[in-house]
RNA sequence: CCAGUUGACCGGGUGACCGCUGCGCCUUCGGGCGGGGAGGAAAGUCCGGGCUCCAUCGAAAUACGGUGACGGCUAACGGCCGCCGGGGGCGACCCCAGGGAAAGUGCCACAGAAAAUAUACCGCCUGCCUUCGGGCCGGUAAGGUUGAAAAGGUGCGGUAAGAGCGCACCGCGGACCCGGCGACGGGGACGGCAUGGCAAACCCCACCGGGAGCAAGACCAAAUAGGGGCGGCGCGGGGGCAACCCCACCCGAUUUCGAGGGAAGUCGUCCGGGUUGGUUGCAUGAGGGUAUCCGCAAGGGUGCUCCAAGAUGAAUGGUCACCACGUCUGCGUCUUCGGGCGCGGGCCCUACAGAACCCGGCUUACAGGUCAACUGGCGAC
RNA sequence: CGGGGUGUAGCGCAGCCUGGUAGCGCAUUUGUCUGGGGGACAAAGGGUCGCAGGUUCAAAUCCUGUCACUCCGA
């Protein structure tokens, strides 16, 4: 899996496809040049102090890992954390990023790239 | 036992599975193994330094900013320790920007006669006049009124009425003496009531401060034309055959002096091009622990010993189980009726909070808990 | 990393420098004008001056600490 890290990708996964859910919001779009998934994270100040977005970003990450098969390649996909995602249930999480990974790829068109 | 004060400290533990980071070793270059991996505040960024650059940063003055009893500690500080003075508390103890108001300027609302060179509204008193209501000249400040604050206080004498006018006591100033390194404390001849408050009002005095900050700075790689236009100031003068010397100009808030440097231009503005990587700085330091000596203490000397995170869309974790702690509750038991102990169940399954060049402080946040010393009260002996 | 600004009535702002009375506009309530609404006029109510200390006789104002929001530069 490849993390992003440029504002630049962010930007372009943000312009793309996009699944809510009250723990966290998926952004996903495809791009022809990667061979394997890129993933990217986004907690904002608001969502709490710094100790509190790191372990929003980590639990995020976990389940990222969980259910590492729904992300597909050529295809870049950025989670942006909510406050909830803090005090949810680690296997409610899990299911609900499986769920919304897998209504974003049904709704990706297949020729786009 | 209850209430409290001060200081110091901890701030989850164990196991399993799955991960991250950088170090060492191995490697079939896919990775594998071993050991390390957040805090007391890492926070706020309020002070002080180290370090780096500004070519170089020395002295004095001005401006600006900061600090403010005294003695010490410290690399330094606005920090800390001790002590003095003032205030609070029954006490342990706590709090204080705590220099100067006879250097000058200013302010003190309303009320009040008067708010600072004292003054005289109601009053009191002598004298004169009177239409008997009072009025005028003068003396006086005891009493009244206002206010946060009223020009020493109380008593006696004194007087026309009064007044430090005189005396006693208290307060105030105070030569000088004694104690202390000092701030200051104790005594006090004598003076004769004088300097009301505000400087976190302007200000004066003393002391301190060159500026910017690790995105500082250095190197490598890649790319590029390290480019062009306009404007300002310069590229000067004298001596000497020459090297060079002197004068003038410019050099980081301003001025002057000194030292050194610049003229291979520099500054401002506009247009255009490239990059958005890596290494270093970067973790051995005013470092921690311990023993001993000096010091009331802050702290310092010496010996021994230890090496303890290094990320960069930013690692140091995620999940589960058990235990401990806490809290709520049921039953049993004991009770000095506050509660304690044992067993079972539920909840939280932890507070504040995440290193970003590094140190010394300050300030602020913090569930719960531990220890020590001391104070007040109650009870028993 | 460095440097500013703001916080006052439900909303938007004065007042702060130079300390003594907290005010303006809109909004709210009531009344009058109108057959009613709108509108106009008149009156009224409403503020721990972000929070905590300190200086002062007296603090929205001065000083210190703190919290929140916001802007600028690198």
């Amino acid at each position: 899996m490849r993390r992003l890290k440029k504002r630049a990708e962010f930007m372009r996964v943000a312009r793309g496809i996009r699944v809510g859910r009250s723990y966290f919001s998926l952004q996903a779009t495809a791009v022809a040049a990667a061979d394997e998934p890129g993933l990217g994270f986004t907690v904002t100040k608001q969502m709490g102090n710094s100790p509190e977005r790191n372990r929003i970003r980590r639990r995020l990450k976990a389940a990222s890992l969980a259910c590492a098969v729904g992300f597909k390649p050529q295809h870049d996909y950025v989670l942006v954390g909510r406050r909830d995602a803090l005090y949810v249930p680690f296997d409610k999480l899990v299911g609900e990023l499986a769920g919304a990974l897998s209504k974003i790829n049904s709704r990706m068109p297949t020729d786009a790239v």
